[in-house]
DNA sequence: GATGAATGAGCCTTCATTCAT
DNA sequence: AATGAATGAAGGCTCATTCAT
């Protein structure tokens, strides 16, 4: 009974969540209230405050319930892997591939969290760096068998590789001057952030 | 006296955008109170509304009016130079230059114009858009004089490009997690987005 | 439960509205803040917005109800009439009484709902012309049996008869210059209004 | 010199005033700012303080001023005539007359002066009292010449006189409901009030 | 006298959060 | 656990008034 309990508990837990992704996506999160993800998630706003201790809780909480999830599904693409070049290719088109499957998510993540630093006092977006840090594990594999140049640095090559993809994708969110697919757009990033864009 | 009236009333109001860019630097548009930036200027609460219509109103014509002063910095920067190559990486060392003499500008631009699409109605952020065409026009000379590779989508190039180089000047400005100079950033990024990350 | 909660809501409501009355009598609704208002009602300013939309929409709520109370009360007091003249007569005195019972809400309708057309956009005071109409269908009446004057234009007639009662009523309120009760109001409006000034 | 001064002085003075009556009698005193006036007078702000000490203070004025010339011109009008009953009629239709003339003058009147003594703190108007003692005066000497009855409350009278034709005059320029001519509301008004409205 | 930029007090309204039910 | 009415602090904005020019 306990147990299932848990489970009801996060269940409704997780329909606030994704109410709240939503909202934070369509509103953004200081333009949404807490009354607009209690309504889309069917319940009273002061149920919010069962389960989170505050609006700025809530997506804290949405950032690492998410990240959780994504990291997880990151980790057991590459893990089948062995090949550096392969596993940067997959960073790459999983990350696309969530993108557009989740629009609003990557709507949440890509504004919301760039500012958390600054908003949200003490929170040091940890999960954020793992992500990268998944980066950097490919980039230093593949330097260390030779695929990758050996003077690139890697902390900041990992950050720009997250840069160039994740721009991509906002744009192509934004839909605004718009003219690829994604497909394309995991194609051409990909090639370009491997073999640059020199013509040799 | 025409000319210095109006010479004096666009003093304050730079005064006023400078004293909106700190604000919003430290503390995010939301979470700013126009008495903050009213503050800092060294001005009346009331005086902000002489100059702009809304707080929105503010952080737009801020927007604007940087993004003038930017393109011009760039446009006359690359226009002495004829090589595409050269003009990359002018362009890449120019941004990371303006990064470094102007940190709260930076991030009022990373951050804030980045949800600008979400909670400013009806605001296009064309001057944006022109910034990204200075990237495409530089890849296109390159392309028809075969410096880079023919197979290359611009519209999806320039954004990457502005991504990469970005998302390193913004890890660079938080702080966190940064083990490298924007000497550094600025040298590995131009190498890998020219040359690629390939050991070739 | 349902019941009740509905009827405590109303209470609370009428709670509202009742200071409301007192204060825009007291200061005039321009002068008044809400927070006048909800002082008075022993609630907080936001309480307020629970259940009026703006303070607009407390003054014209606040017009709706009471206009409600007082159409019904003619109604009722007219209904068991018969006689063109005694309807009159009894319109007059009871205009007289309520004003007497309540002079809090006789100001705030003689002074502010005259101004209600002017300051509350796209509000027509129906309430107000359904009033004007019960002093129409007794003129109506006495002029189709007889009592009244054939050449009675009764739009204007229905307007001079309240014009003149409401013009007494409000001096009454005023107090200054009063010299006179309101029962002598009662009688000697009736009289004119009636009979004319004229000594035939 | 100093007399052409002082008439210049006068005339913007006057054109303030004048300003006034359109910018009061659209939006209402409350609604209309100090501005409004100033730019309809084709003025600066601060102008308007050097002839009036508040925006209250213009209005008091306004009203002092307007009401000395209505004094006047209904004295020169009466002061031909001898015959209370002449005086009366000729009363009505100067008051129809002088709203024809100016409407907007008269919704300042009719609504602005009624609230002036709830939000102009120690303003007494006394030349609204001396115009409702003209209707007085009327009454008085036809009392004693045995033109009106002699039960007649004059007290109450003239108050019920001056809201009669007030109260038609306002919903004739409201324009709402009007489907009378002023003319006819003069005639039906001034048979009303002197005969009544009985059928004898 | 005339100006209009500057002021800052004040107000309506919002909304995250609480708590009695 | 769930509710939603109530709270009250906080903030954007207005505007009558002042004063240096």
């Amino acid at each position: 009974m306990a147990k299932k309990s848990i489970a009801l508990k996060n269940q409704k837990r997780n329909m606030i969540i994704e109410a709240a992704v939503h909202v934070f996506a369509e509103k953004g999160f200081f333009n949404a209230n807490v009354h607009d993800v209690a309504q889309r998630a069917g319940i009273a706003d002061g149920t919010i405050y069962v389960y989170f201790k505050s609006k700025d809780d809530l997506l804290i909480s949405l950032f690492e319930q998410k990240m959780d999830g994504i990291l997880d599904r990151f980790s057991k693409k590459l893990r089948t892997l062995s090949d550096p070049l392969d596993k940067l290719r997959t960073f790459i088109s999983t990350y696309y591939q969530m993108i557009k499957e989740d629009k609003h998510l990557a709507e949440v993540f890509q504004v919301e969290l760039r500012q958390s630093s600054k908003f949200l006092k003490d929170y040091h977006n940890q999960k954020f760096l793992d992500f990268l840090d998944m980066i950097a594990s490919i980039l230093q594999q593949g330097q260390q068998e030779n695929f990758f140049r050996p003077e690139l640095n890697i902390d900041i090559a990992k950050i720009m590789i997250f840069g160039a993809i994740d721009e991509v994708a906002r744009q192509w969110i934004l839909g605004a001057e718009t003219k690829f697919s994604l497909e394309e757009a995991c194609q051409q990033t990909s090639e370009s952030l491997i073999s640059g864009i020199l013509n040799s």
